[in-house]
Order: C-alpha cells, then sequence, then structure tokens
DNA sequence: TTATGTGCAAATTTTTTGCAGATGG
DNA sequence: CCATCTGCAAAAAATTTGCACATAA
C-alpha cells in the first residue's frame, strides 16, 4: 500500500537518478518516523510485520546509499552501535546517556562553536555531527552521588 | 624479559590488586607506545613476534580490565572502528582526518567549553573524550576543492 | 596452595558478498 | 527490454565465552 504523497526523501532519491522500490520507501519511512536514531536491527524489527520478506542485506545496502544520497547519516555510539537518523539542515545532535541510554536533544548552536574553532586553529572541517555525544545525564549523576 | 622498572600503569594496575602478568605487561606496554589510538588487532601485530603465543581474546580480556582500572579507554572513529589509547590526565582528543586517516592532536583547552556549556545548560556530563573527532583535514580539503 | 589469568577452539554478533531471479522505468 | 534491485544463503570480520590448564602471590 504505497502512500499518495511521498516523501520528500523518497523523491529526493528519484531525482538522483536511483530507482524507488517499495523497500527503499519502507526503510525511509522508518528512518524519517524516529526521533533520534535507529539501528539496522530496530528498522528490521519495524520493517518486518509489514513486509516479512524484506532482507537485512536490503536494509544495509538500502541505508548506505541513501548515504551516498545525502539523505541519512549514521553514527556511532557508546557501545560502538552504528545508528541511523535522517541527514540534512535539522539534523540536530543528541545526547545520549552512558548509564540509561537516555536519549536528549542537543541545540545546534552549542556545539557550532566548537566546529568554528577547530576550523580556525587547524584547517580542519570537523563533522562533530557524525557521533551522539555520550556521558552521563542529570538523573544518573543524582543516582551516583550516594552510590 | 622484564623490565627493571615497570611503568606507571603497571604498579597502579598492582596497587588495585589486580594481577601482574607478562601479557598485561606487554599489552601496556602496547598501548603506552602509541602516540594516539590503537585497535586491538594493531595490538595483536605488535606483540604478536615479541610473544607469540600471546591471545587475541588476552587482549580483549586486558583492555576491558584495563578499562576498568582506569587505565586505558577506548573511542569509536568514523568508520566504527574501535580504538584504546591512555587514559587519565593527559587525554588528549584527537582530530582524525576520514579521507586520509591522518591523526592530528587537538588541545583540551579546546574542547573544554563545550563540555562546561552541556554542563551547565543541560547538566549532562559530557564525556567528549570517547570519541576521535572526525572530519577532514587541510591537506584533504585542499586536495578538495577542484576534485 | 589457590584464586586468578590464559590459551584454545567454538559460538555469537554484525556486516558483506555472489549470484540467480524479480522489477522499475 | 534491460539495467538495477532484491532475497537468499554463505562468507567475513569482530568480539565473546566455556573450560582445562598455567601461574602470580
Amino acid at each position: 500500500v504505497r502512500p499518495v504523497s511521498l516523501s520528500k526523501l523518497s523523491e529526493s532519491l528519484r531525482e538522483q537518478g536511483y530507482r524507488l522500490t517499495l523497500q527503499r520507501e519502507i526503510i525511509i519511512e522508518a528512518v524519517e518516523a524516529v526521533h533520534g536514531h535507529i539501528s539496522v536491527d530496530d528498522i528490521y524489527q519495524q520493517v518486518h510485520p509489514r513486509f516479512p520478506q524484506v532482507n537485512l542485506s536490503t536494509i544495509y545496502r538500502t541505508l548506505e546509499l541513501l548515504e551516498q544520497a545525502g539523505l541519512v547519516g549514521h553514527s556511532h555510539f557508546h557501545d560502538g552501535a552504528t545508528k541511523w537518523h535522517r541527514a540534512g539542515e535539522g539534523h540536530h545532535q543528541h545526547l545520549v546517556c552512558e548509564r540509561c541510554g537516555a536519549e536528549s536533544e542537543l541545540e545546534l548552536s552549542v556545539v557550532a562553536p566548537l566546529a568554528t574553532e577547530i576550523r580556525e586553529r587547524y584547517g580542519f572541517a570537523a563533522n562533530l555531527g557524525h557521533f551522539a555525544i555520550t556521558g552521563v545525564c542529570q538523573a544518573c549523576l543524582k543516582k551516583g552521588e550516594r552510590p
């Protein structure tokens, strides 16, 4: 059951000359639906009920393609897990708690000065968005005060 | 052939009640020797000639132990590779080029303000050192100007 | 002596790949 | 039609684990 109007990402895929398959649409939908980051396996779990024959390989291949097309990006979390997210303008950084796993958003304006500084000092174009910032959240810090 | 004076890391291990084995010393040496980050496999390659029977499992287990003891830490690189480095005071952040792999050091003072900002705004204790900062280095940026 | 650590081989987990058949444009 | 995609099954790469033997203290 194909949606009447394609998402912006899907349109963009086609504009770039890639074929628009049902699998790709479904995977794009899954990535668009998350508020934050999603793993390959999460996508698989989410997609499987609706489209049982969708294959893990296809998810890997599709994400790689979407990344090339500039539509999604991936990051590595504290434990090394690879997670995917929408790319582009609105891409916000995330703070992820190492202890409880809670994700919260970080305004880009907070990170931007560091990128600028690194650019000025070292001529290095830092890709700060590539990693979620890990650490310990407020709640867990409090719990930890008296261990 | 055991060195006459043990490294600080080795001493610290023993102080914490862990046993000091030849394997652990060798692995510690390998981590101390690098200026930057080192992968499990790099360690293996480096250690193997001198101590052929040293096992990969032991390296994994030792690094985990050393991390618990607060003597080393690990980071995830752009491609997801896990790399290890000395922990502690002098721990400097690294800039790693996504294109050519070049590593350069980043003064902690450059990063510190971001950690402070995140702490103040969100009460979140960011572990910024956990990841190498990836991006594109000056040399590669120049090459890329006319692709 | 004995709790701890190691080697080895096998199991897991995650990701990649070759290929024959399916399908979008 | 036919270049591109996909499913499948198998391979590769990275990491973990169980267990018998070795060893630091």
